[in-house]
DNA sequence: AAACATTGTTAGGCAAAACTAATAAAGCGT
DNA sequence: ACGCTTTATTAGTTTTGCCTAACAATGTTT
């Protein structure tokens, strides 16, 4: 169980990967730069660390791909996002601005913080992996 | 109206400023450094662009002191700081993670979340959308 | 007043994360 | 197949924000 701790920077690049492959199938570094409003050389930067961190792999000029940790970090953080997305939201944020400000706190906040927010939000939400599941029902 | 667009470092330093000035009536770079956790001269280059931003004075070898457009914008950091807890306890959070949070989020939130924020910690207010009102009071 | 301790500043270095410019590989279009 | 466009990589620069080490000023002790 290698704690990887990813700065906020990696952290954004890998969860884009893993939201192109499960929109569009393939997350090419194009689409990765135009999502997160970088350029391309910012990118392949960013492939580079997260391929050293065993989290990605790429054959030259191919699309990334995610290793089973790779997408497991992942899918944790889109989780975070989703939660803090929707919490905003409920707290009458508008979705654009509850989509932006959720992908900033997602790098930041503690695991209490967000432990707190996904009980606050437990009766509406696709709890990802409820841990202590009680009145789970949707 | 200068609107000065601060990074998220100065404005942790322009609020420790104003905190220290707060409780000890004087901003000394030694107490700065110990309270944000860096060394001296980081807190000296930060004085420099804090100046420079015509947001502090200081005269060489004496406490920082704010000018009256720094005490303008320390004090909204701090309210937002003060607001970000507060609503962080109200969730639940303990008191010193809830204030370790809050000093992260206070530089990225938009006006549009804390303003919700706000409207949500003062439930005497008319609620906008009346949803189910937390009873989450004490 | 001289020596030492504390506090503050300056100089220089390092790492992260972005950029531009140049190069290389792939994919088409005729 | 040749050239052009798109996509990806590499090299090198910039900015930010931290650090250590060395130096300067101030304060305290005797």
């Amino acid at each position: 169980m290698e704690r990887v701790k990813l700065s906020q920077s990696l952290e954004d690049y890998l969860e884009m990967v893993h939201i192109l492959r499960l929109a569009n199938g393939i997350a090419r570094v194009r689409d990765i730069a135009a999502a997160l409003t970088v350029k391309m050389p910012s990118v392949a930067k960013a492939m580079i660390e997260l391929k050293k961190l065993g989290l990605v792999t790429q054959e030259p000029y191919c699309g990334v791909e995610l290793t089973e940790e790779g997408e497991r970090v992942a899918a944790m953080i889109l989780n975070r996002h989703i939660l803090l997305k929707g919490f905003l939201i409920k707290l009458g944020v508008s979705e654009a601005i509850a989509d932006k400000d959720a992908c900033c706190m997602e790098h930041i906040l503690s695991a209490e913080t967000l432990g707190k927010i996904e009980e606050f939000m437990k009766p509406t939400t696709i709890a990802p992996s409820a841990k202590k599941a009680k009145s789970t029902r949707k």
